[in-house]
DNA sequence: TCTGGGGTCCTAGGACCC
DNA sequence: TCTGGGGTCCTAGGACCC
């Protein structure tokens, strides 16, 4: 006799994950505080080009660079645990952070590296369970529901194989909840980090949920926190208990319903297991403030050089957009964003530049500004974006409208 | 000591169309 | 002269996430 399988999700988390990926190429900093971040790797980062000759294990400690020794304006990336306990945490500014331990090491982002563990540990849990959800380079959701031995000790089993197997292949450790949905399963891969598993059963919902704070919530960001908390809501069991009228009233119908349901662990959100891009984007903050003026050859240059870079990105991944769009950002950390949708979808260089510089037109640059990015939306896959254009150039005219050809009303 | 870069989704107002 | 209603597209900004 067996019973129909209940949902079982999982949530596997990478632990500190570009961090660890460091620690693989350079085991001598293992143990020591350890921090990614800053802009991307530069010639000369570690001093001493000659040091790459050496096998990782040799580079004297002395070669790498220190906390301290950074100016600019990055943010932490990765901090290992042994950072951590200096108080250092993910998107926290170098110079704050060098502030907490000066003698942290500190390593630049190497994507590529991290993209291509992101794929190998992905593949190992794909030969386990076929239904994915990718959440990024560093997680992932999986669905245990119907896996054969998924529902064994409430998943644990399955959890432990593929944890086994993604240290065993690539060295790396990871941290896995399995709940009865994606919020929750979120929530427990978190309890026994690293390298733990946490199985969270039905009946254990509310006890383990109400004492969190709001904040810990997916979806729960620092402002809904904050409003939260002047309502005199502060852990999720308050949340359950507040008059759902009044959080429908404060955060509108849909999600102030939503805040409602998740506060009794409930949440059906399928598995989102393919998906394709919205939008494609490149952006830049400088090394000091820029005004369009007095750093106009800069700019320009700049400028031609992000509209390059998302046109490649498009033209690698097969996709066209009919939006295109420029976002600034002010010392205030204020931004501005413009954007015009033409009448046909372009991967161009040439084409995106155009058009974003009519974007920048609109905005008012007489202050100066530390951000200029370049975005383009609406994308379809190239073949698509094609028989869609073609199609369009055979409707009447008049069905056609574009932002930089407006046509009269009385024409 | 001011806060990277790449995304998604939602909202709200206005234009436009029938 | 005091004026609809629904649907869709476009734009700008904001919250949130990894």
């Amino acid at each position: 006799m067996t019973s129909p399988p209940i949902r079982r999700i999982a949530h596997l988390d990478m632990d500190a994950f570009f961090a660890s990926v460091e620690l693989l190429r350079q085991p001598q900093l293992k143990g020591l505080p350890v921090v990614v971040g800053g802009r991307s790797r530069s010639a000369g980062w570690l001093g001493n080009a000659k040091l790459e000759a050496l096998p990782p294990e040799q580079i004297p400690l002395e070669a790498f660079a220190r906390l301290h020794s950074y100016t600019g304006r990055g943010v932490i990336t990765t901090a290992t645990y042994e950072a951590r306990q200096f108080g250092i945490g993910s998107a926290m500014g170098m110079m704050k952070a060098a502030k907490l331990c000066p003698d942290a090491y500190l390593l630049p982002a190497d994507f590529e590296q991290y993209r291509a563990y992101s794929r190998r540990f992905k593949a190992i849990i794909a030969h386990y369970a076929p239904e994915i959800e990718d959440r990024g380079v560093d997680e992932v959701y999986i669905d245990f529901s119907d896996v054969p031995g998924g529902q064994d000790e409430g998943g644990y089993l399955l959890a432990k194989r593929i944890q086994q197997a993604i240290f065993d292949d690539t060295g790396l450790t990871c941290s896995i909840g399995v709940a009865p949905n994606k919020l929750l399963a979120k929530l427990a891969s978190e309890w026994h980090k690293p390298n733990g598993i946490f199985i969270l059963m039905p009946e254990q919902v509310t006890d383990r949920l109400w004492p969190l704070p709001c904040k810990k919530v997916n979806g729960i960001g620092p402002k809904t926190s904050e409003k939260l908390d002047s309502m005199g809501i502060r852990h999720l069991h308050d949340l359950a208990h507040a008059d759902a009228q009044a959080l429908i009233d404060a955060f509108g119908p849909a999600y102030g319903a939503w805040l409602h349901r998740i506060a009794w662990g409930h949440d059906e959100r399928p598995l989102v297991t393919d998906s394709t891009p919205v939008s494609m984007s490149r952006e830049t903050t400088f090394e000091r403030d820029l005004h369009a003026r007095a750093d106009k050859a800069e700019l320009s240059a700049l400028f031609t050089h992000l509209c390059e870079r998302v046109a490649a990105d498009l033209q690698r991944k097969g996709y066209a957009g009919r939006t295109v769009g420029v976002k600034i950002r002010f010392p205030d950390f204020r931004s501005a964003t413009r954007a015009i949708t033409i009448d046909h979808h372009t991967q161009d260089a040439a084409v995106i530049r155009q058009v974003a510089g009519q974007c920048l037109k609109r905005i008012d640059l007489t202050r100066r500004f530390r951000l200029l990015g370049v975005k383009v939306d609406n994308l379809l896959p190239l073949e698509q974006a094609q028989q869609m254009d073609a199609k369009a150039q055979q409707q009447p005219k008049a069905a056609q409208y574009s932002a930089l050809q407006l046509s009269l009303p009385f024409e």
